[in-house]
Parts: structure tokens; C-alpha cells; sequence
DNA sequence: GATGAATGAGACTTCATTCAT
DNA sequence: AATGAATGAAGTCTCATTCAT
């Protein structure tokens, strides 16, 4: 039926998305008129159509498109049996990603996703797919605690939670500064996730390597 | 009604920001037109524009609002003499206003106002202004550092950036999901700050006192 | 009744004519709102609507002003017996007033009168008594001709209508160009009057001589 | 319906400015709202502006054409070899223009567009270029007057300025009271035409005194 | 499949006028 | 009488989307 080949169709998309980035990292989603996606892709408005069913299901697929990087990241990172060397991986590779300059684009309009995410529920729901991401760090967390490696009054949800809003907060002000030292604040952030086991002690390793004894 | 007081003035113009951030953190900036405005002001369409320009001076306005609103949480938790202190108040500042649920409307607009700062350079200059509102907060750690309570391998500038970024990152948390546990996250949050100094003195009291001797 | 003056009323009368011609000459009737004339006025909105019912009653009251001008101009010039001294009389009152430098910011208004008395049944009727002032010299056209000193193929009223087309026509020259000479046009219109008994021997030369040898 | 022919999209075009003309006409520039125009013309208001940038450019186009159409007019006069007989050609030209029914609309407009000249810089320019169709005429006097049949005491610039304030202020009068007698008017023009040259004797040339002993 | 001209609702903004003070 | 804040209809223009070619 197609009288285009699916790989066809699958780079036109890309390029529609591609352009689509462009003009919202220039210009924001609501500045950015179909017209001007129009002219970035160099296609007509009857393409595009033909691929989106229109300007939200384009921001709904950069978002999609966005998670799934997300996503592909953490399982990286996550992969490792350490969790302390698992958050160390995940914070190298939102540094690395910070660091990549065609990406730095993209994360303009990740920033205008989670105020779109606030409102537009297609986009909300992409978001909170996103935060589920966060669930096999709450895990790790919660195993560390119950290992007696982490202190029993932090909430692994919330600690979790945490290394989220350091990366999170961190792309932010990348984005309004973009000369900023992306290495000075990975030593931080390194330095805190070092820190996270501190005291531990004292609700009682014992007590932890009872609990480990158990299991 | 001609001839109105300077409070009566100030009264109206507060009035047209408050129907404003009603609509823009149910509908968002753009999806906002100054229609909705008019309407959720009770005000007629020349009498917003006796008072603002536009819908950009509007926003514009608003982003100064948040600006002075961070401006004094700020300057009230670094009225303390001790950094611990003060970045455990300027933490419970931000919970407590995390809490508020008046300002809860109000935040997601901040939200809004962090992705328009990416391409209205007049609130990119107004979040600008706000993101030096933590100098104080870096001359601190500096000072700290100096006195051998904070690593030296830390730059105080990356941490005054964390401290920021987990407070900004948990904002977009609880904007995304309103029911999220402000308590938990804000003793590790107080876990963190207490263990920014560790190490500090693995390496030395004795070191750092050397180390401000050097210079 | 009047709480002021009936001369005080005519001078605020006059200062909201004044104000508005500077804003017509500058942006056209159409381009100047009602607020432009109360900021050159210095007067309050209310204080304008004292005077003139609204924007097109300053407008016919300029109109009315300048047909008064015009009607008195004329009646200068014909107060003279002699039709070719009248004309010369006409021609230089124009000229003259073509250089006050002041009269030529209301000439441009006057433009903007004729483009309005086209749609503007009020302007329309002033300019229209403004075209009837052309009578007196159509009468003497009239009166020449049957003298013999103007051609009788010559029509009175078209000969009246040609001398105010000059005269128009050079004040839209001057308007658009206003640095030419108008000495030099001054001289070719005082060519044109003395030429257009040219050609009247037809019906009576000698007639015409005679009068001519005792002026 | 895409991919049109340029002939298609001038047609468009012209409808959209027969349409403009027809309002203006009717109700002024100003008077004449953009939705005026898309009723008149049939089209949508989208469709409009994909043929001009707003009424502006409109304006601008009209004006172009009357220039256009004013070129072609004195083109078609100056190709005669005898200045006399160019001048009356025009003159008729003129007063031809002046009978076509259709054409009675325009002029309304051309009238509107000498005023608009005053204020839009934009029309002002084709005004200008307009005046300088002047030119030919101009250079036919000067070397008339070189060649003894025009006094030399009447300047070039100043004569054909005289001929154009003629026809502009008949284009007024006749705006003003579309009844009046153009074939009167023009036997008066040609007969100031042929007075030009009357009193040439003075700086000589046989033929010119010829001329001048008869009057 | 692709094109891009056309649609028309709706956005922002202005401004003549009124009227409470 | 004077003031000037307020009104709200009306103006200009944009833009997501459709559909004839």
C-alpha cells in the first residue's frame, strides 16, 4: 500500500522532527508557526500532515523521542551492580550529554517539554514516563538501605528524587548559561553521592547485616 | 472614574497579575489570550492595556514578582551567621513555600517563566538576575572552604549551583506530581547539606589551616 | 451660565484647533487619534469634548477655518477693479501665503481636506462653499468677455476654474516637494493671465482697446 | 487548489486591487476596513494577505499603477514631434481620462493618494517618481525657449509645473462636482498652450517676432 | 503521495467616547 | 467645568489545517 518505502517514510519523519527542534529551540513551541517547520524541512504542508496529524503530535514525538533517550541512558548506567558507581555513570553521562553541542539544542526544548508537560496531557504523560525511569534508582536505594548502606531515615523515594533534581536543576542553568563548568559541578555531585552513606552507622550497620542475614 | 490613587493604581495593577497567573498556571502563557485575561480580571480590554503593554509586560511583570519573591527567601535565610543554618533555612524556605498552596499556582508559572527565559530576553535578564541572587550563598561556601569546613576539591561556585539545583529541580518534581512528599525530600536535602563538609576534615583541619597559611 | 469667559472659550476653542492641525499636518486625520490631539493640546479628554463633539467636528471646524482664509484671500484680491490686476492680485496673495511657513503645515491639511471632502458630506460642503467663492471671478470673466477682452470661446467659468486649478495644482507641488520655486511658477501664472485676452480681436478689438488705453 | 500559474496569481492580485480601488472609492482609505475589501472581493482575508503584506502594500500598488497607467499617458503624448501639439495631446489625454466613467473611480483615489503621499513615505516615493514624468515636458520647453518660441523669461521647470497644477487641479474640481464641463475646460487649457509662446520677440528670433507683431 | 493556495476563526491591540469623581 | 480611567466595538493580521490539482 505505501508506495513509499517504511525507511522512507521513517527519514522524512526524522527530518520533519529534526526541523521541528530547530525552530522550537530558536523560537519556543508557540512562536513556532507549522509555516515555519514548513520552510526549516523544506517539505509542504500536505507533507507534513502526512506524517503528523498535527503541531502536537509533533511536540508529542520529540518528547517521545526525548524519553526514550532518557531511558536508554539510565538502563546504561544502571546496568552496573555498584549502586554508588551506577550514579556516578548516570551523572558522567548527563555531563557527557551536557557537554555535546547538537544536544545542548535539544535541551532547550526538553526545558520547554516540562512546562508544556504542566498542561498539555499527552505531553504530561510522556513526562511522567520519564519519572518513572527514576523507580529502578529508588530500588537500588531502597536495597542499599535495607543493606544498611545508606541511613534508614532518608526515603529512598526521596533520595532518588534528589539525584533527579541535582541533574535536572543542573541541565536548567546550562541552558540559561551556557559557558558554565560542567566538570566543578560533577565533582559535587560525585562528592554527594559519596556522601549519601554517611551516618549510616548510626541506626545500626548491625542491625543491617542482620537484616542481610535474613535475606 | 478619573483621578485615582496611586494604592488604587497599585491595587488594579496587582489585580490584572493575579488574574493573569490564575489563567497562565491553568492554561499556560501561550494558550492564554488576553481575552481570558480580561475575562478572569473583570477588567475591560483598554483597562489592561492602561496598565501593561502587552501580554509580554504582563509576563514580564510576573517574572519580577517571582524574582523579588526568591530575592527576600533568600536574603532572610542568609541573615544567618552559620552556612549550615542558613542553608538549612533557605531548604525549609523552600518547602514551606513548596507547601503553600496558593503558591503552588504560582510555581507553575515559575516553571513557564524558566522555559520563556530560553527566548524572551526580558525575562532571560530577570532569571538572570535571579540566578545571582546565589552569590551570597557561593561567597559563603568560599569562606567556608577557606576555613577548612568544606573540601577543597569542591568549587564553591559548582556548590551553590547544586544547592540551587535541587531545590529548582524539585520544584518541576512537585509541579509534575502535586502529591509528592516534600518532607522526605527535604531531609535528604539537610542530609546532603550536613555532609557537604565530610572529608573536609579526613584531609585535614590541620591541612586546611595550612592551606590558608600558604595564601 | 458660562462659568468662563465666552473670549476664554474661543482661545481653548482655538488651542484644540492649533493642537490638531500640527497633529493632522504631521500624521493625517486618520493616523491622529483623539488622545494624540489631547497630548498636543494639553488639555484632558473630557475638556475637548466641551468644545467639539468628537473627532470630525474638528475636522469641519478646521475645514470652516480654512475656507474663511480662502474667502477672505479672494475678497482682497477682487476688492480690485480690474480683472487682470485682480488675478495678478490673486496669484501673489497664493504666493505669499505659499511661503509662510507656518500656512504650510496647514496647507497640508488642507490636502488631506480635499481627499476628505470626498467621502465626508460636511468637509464636502465647505469645500464645496469654498468652490463658490470662484463665482466673482467667473462674473468678471463674464464681464470682460462681453467687453470683448477675452475671447469668446472662451467659457467664464471654465476660465475661473483654470485659475484656482493652477493654483491648486501648484499647492499640491508645493506640498510634496516643498522646495521649489514658487517665484518662478509665479511668473508663467502672471504670463497666463496677461496671454488669455490673446485672441480677442474677434469680437471686438477696438472696444477693447479703448478700455485697455484708459487703464 | 496549489500550484498555480502566474497568470492565475495575477489575476488575484488585480482582483484584490479592483476591489481596494472600489472601497476606497466608495469609503476612503480609512474608512475602508481590510474586511471591506475581502467582502468586495470575494476572497478570504488569509488569501489577501498571501498577495500583500496588509492595506499598506495595497495602497502602495494602486499608487504604483496609477503611475503606471500616468507614464504610459505622457509617453503616449511626448511621442509627438512639435511641443504644441504634444501638449494638446496630453491635455485630451487627460480630459479623455478625465470622461471614462470607470475611470471616475480611480480618480477619486488618486485624489486620496496625493494626500497619503503627504504622510506614507512609501506612496510619497511613487508620487515623486510620478512628478518626474514631468521632465520630458520640461526639457521640450527649455528647448523651445532655446529655440526663440518661448520667452526667456519663463522657466523650463516652472512651465511644465504649470501644466501639471491644470490638469491636477481639474482632476480636483471634477472630483468635487463630477458635472462639469471638461470641453469648456480644455478649450481654455489649449488655449493658454498656445499662448506660451506670446512676447517670445523679446530675445528675438524672426519667426518668433512674427508671432509677436500680430498680437 | 505531494503540493501550496485558500480558509476563517481568533489573536492582539487601539481608540472614540463616556461619566464618576 | 475639568479630569482621565474605563469601556468595548472594531481593526489588522496570523496560522493550523484542508483539499483541489
Amino acid at each position: 500500500m505505501p508506495k513509499v518505502s517504511r525507511a522512507h517514510r521513517e527519514s522524512r519523519r526524522q527530518q520533519i522532527l529534526e526541523a521541528a527542534i530547530t525552530c522550537f529551540a530558536r523560537e519556543g513551541f508557540h512562536r513556532t508557526s507549522i509555516q515555519d517547520i514548513i520552510a526549516e524541512s523544506g517539505l509542504s504542508a500536505g507533507a507534513i500532515y502526512g506524517y503528523f496529524a498535527g503541531k502536537d503530535a509533533i511536540v508529542a514525538a520529540i518528547a517521545e523521542n526525548r524519553h526514550a533517550h532518557e531511558a536508554a541512558m539510565l538502563a546504561r548506567a544502571m546496568a552496573r551492580d555498584d549502586l554508588t558507581t551506577a550514579l556516578h555513570d548516570l551523572a558522567h553521562g548527563y555531563v557527557d550529554w551536557l557537554r555535546d553541542p547538537d544536544e545542548r539544542r535539544r535541551r532547550r526544548v526538553n526545558i520547554q517539554l516540562w512546562a508544556e508537560a504542566l498542561r498539555n496531557p499527552e505531553v504530561g504523560a510522556i513526562v511522567q514516563r520519564g519519572l518513572e525511569l527514576r523507580e529502578p534508582i529508588t530500588r537500588a536505594f531502597r536495597a542499599a538501605r535495607r543493606r544498611g548502606r545508606i541511613p534508614a531515615s532518608l526515603d529512598p523515594d526521596a533520595l532518588s528524587r534528589a539525584m533527579l533534581a541535582l541533574l535536572h536543576g543542573f541541565i536548567l542553568q546550562q541552558a540559561w548559561e551556557p559557558g558554565i563548568d560542567a566538570e566543578a559541578f560533577l565533582t559535587v555531585v560525585e562528592h554527594v553521592i559519596d556522601g549519601l552513606g554517611r551516618g549510616a552507622d548510626v541506626r545500626g550497620r548491625s542491625q543491617a547485616r542482620r537484616r542481610g542475614k535474613r535475606s
